[in-house]
DNA sequence: TAGTGGTCTAGACCACTTA
DNA sequence: AAGTGGTCTAGACCACTAG
């Protein structure tokens, strides 16, 4: 017969499970992730070294090596060579907004439109030419946009191009007729890099009847500039967002059940 | 005597420095971040197999995963089992805005102080109550600060505290006058996790007044509950930040020279 | 000097995709 | 079946910190 198997191991430090398809450096970022998570782990306190985690947990440096530096990636822990390993205490700073959760809230069984306001060739304004490079009153393309969902303008989006007939730009740009396609791969695989910038913005008069909401509401500004592989800037404009719609959200500190 | 050195190397790949301090992994990943902003590599572009990757620049398998690794999670390329490593578009779904910039761009160097407007035991108000999981009208603690910028008001925060003697949190938090220890560490070590939100609002009679700018004015509010190791809320409040003060930046696409 | 984290090697095995 | 990415090993050497 069998030695009878405890039910409540006497604090029985978590392993890894060799059979399980989560790979094990996974495994020891979630268990360590836990510990801190549940306060085994305090603020301030050295985890163990890498040669006592190796030994707990069976692993091979380098498997221990990926699974701490993936906790200092999150801002978890922080390590010092020559020092340790040591579990930070919550931190404001850590806090990232991603712009991927507009594409997911908004695209994912959500019904939404982009519906283009107006194309045209204008001259550049000071402003405009001043962002993309280009002597002021030189030519260019104006788009205007508007996304709605389920009917309701959420995004006003106003874009400056480079007018360059040579280039597909203009082309691919005009054809964006899907949120997917605004957001990602603007105008194909011409461009290299793009900065953005958000503040908190009152609306004026135009921006306000667009968006259907009284002037001076406020809203975000998303501004975009993109680069062209010679680092020549090609696009610039803005994203008007209603902020009754449009929240950024942010976790900090250790997650159980990721 | 040596053969003459050839001063422009015909198309030669670069490959590691072997007696530089920069270690292997980050120089690929640095040399492979340059041959896609400068557009040798395009968007759509298959890389070379980890295997002709391997033979390029003379290192093992661990060291061109680890590089190709850190490309996939800055969102340059995408990996697919089976099919190959591709460099990726440009996406502004990429984007992230992390509140580090905040603490950098004011604590460094510029003068920041922080101001105790009030702190005082109150009864909870329904939504407070709500959102720190207490009875409506049950004590808590109500604290009032104000950031200034070189003498110039820049965030308003309010807060507010489950009120708990036994807890050292109170006194940990009113002890804090610098924009430093309200950022991080709050309440020391006794908080586990935090959410954030942050969106966009105009400004109310109150928070207009101590911000020293026009009512109706928008900001950003960064909205924020902390929960202890019992996954109980002890702290919610709102920073109210001057929009024309506080704007975050981010940046998509390769970058040369990082 | 002993212990810590940081990098790297030269293989191995597996899962997945395509032909 | 061949090629791809994904994981893991069991060592090694180095840089840094502390007593």
């Amino acid at each position: 017969m069998r030695a009878p198997v405890l039910k409540t191991p006497r604090r029985e430090s978590k392993t890894v499970d060799r059979t399980s398809y989560e790979p094990a450096y996974a495994q020891i970022v979630r268990i360590l992730s836990e510990e801190i998570a549940t306060g085994i782990l305090h603020p301030g306190d050295q985890l163990p070294s890498e040669a006592q985690l190796r030994a707990r947990f069976f692993v091979s440096p380098m498997t221990i090596r990926r699974a701490i530096n993936i906790l200092v990636e999150r801002g978890l822990v922080s390590a010092a060579q020559g020092k340790g390993t040591f579990v930070r205490s919550l931190d404001i700073g850590e806090a990232v907004f991603r712009l991927q959760e507009l594409k997911e809230h908004w695209i994912n069984g959500d019904e939404t439109a982009v519906r283009l306001l107006e194309a045209s060739i204008v001259s550049l304004d000071e402003r405009a030419a001043d962002r993309l490079a280009a002597p002021a009153g030189s030519r260019g393309i104006y788009i205007r946009r508007l996304v709605l969902r389920e009917s309701t303008p959420a995004m006003y989006h106003r874009e400056y191009l480079i007018y360059d007939p040579s280039r597909p730009l203009v082309e691919a740009q005009l054809q964006i007729t899907s949120l997917t396609g605004l957001l990602q791969g603007q105008g194909g695989e011409g461009l290299r890099r793009g900065n953005l910038t958000m503040e908190a913005v009152n609306l004026d008069e135009e921006e306000a009847l667009v968006l259907q909401v009284p002037v001076n509401s406020s809203a975000f500004s998303l501004e975009h500039t993109f680069y062209d592989f010679d680092d020549r800037p090609v696009s610039w404009g803005k994203f008007i967002c209603r902020a009754d719609i449009f929240v950024m959200t942010a976790r900090i500190g250790a997650e159980v059940n990721l």
